[in-house]
DNA sequence: TTATCACTTCGATAGTTATCAAATTATAAA
DNA sequence: TTTATAATTTGATAACTATCGAAGTGATAA
């Protein structure tokens, strides 16, 4: 476990926009999941009250995060959610003692 | 879901002194799972880099993300996880589609 | 009671960041 | 080619925060 990427993943979620951000690409994510569709950030930004560098910005954050993925798609910016790192931060935080 | 509850956790996670302390807390936590004993704070600060007012301000931080509970026992301060907290985050960060 | 240890509070500072407006780039549509 | 839409970059600013030293509080030990 490298703390120093948690610290970054824990950044990357402790403004509320940005959260915001992640859970609904991450909504997104879990609906698409059969067709890996992915989720149109254009569609997500709109109902985030802030402007389109703002948003820009807080999607690099978390790309830079390793929470998700982007990919370009024509006019679009697609986005997925890396499940590996997620898996990392559930492991990290899960309490120990139930286990067997 | 309270999302705004949440970015308090993650904010109060995103500092790399803050996060060892908890995890520290956390570790300590488990091992002394059966007696309920929590984490002498004293033992915890002289590993990390940082002063004791620092350390007191990070405390308070975690704290006031409820991830953690403080009592004084005497001259020395204890901490628990507060493991309701922690189950919450992780069912927020957990991925549905696995799900039954 | 005096000294010591653990922790907290206060005030200051250097560094970080969320946000925006303006300008720019990339792609698609007319 | 011109126009429109989506996203990025840049530069600026206001707000926030991690950290410290100094001073203060609470509890134990001498």
């Amino acid at each position: 476990m490298d703390s120093k990427k948690m610290v970054k993943v824990f950044k990357a979620l402790s403004n509320q926009n940005r959260l915001e951000l992640y859970l609904k690409i991450a909504e997104k994510h879990e609906t698409s999941y059969k067709t890996y569709e992915g989720c149109f950030i254009n569609d997500i930004a709109k109902s985030l009250n802030i402007g389109a560098p703002t948003v820009s910005h807080h999607l690099k954050e978390l790309s830079n995060a390793e929470l998700i993925f982007t990919e370009r798609k024509g006019k679009y910016l697609v986005a997925r959610v890396n499940e590996e790192m997620v898996k990392e931060v559930n492991e990290l935080l899960k309490l120990q003692h139930g286990k067997s």
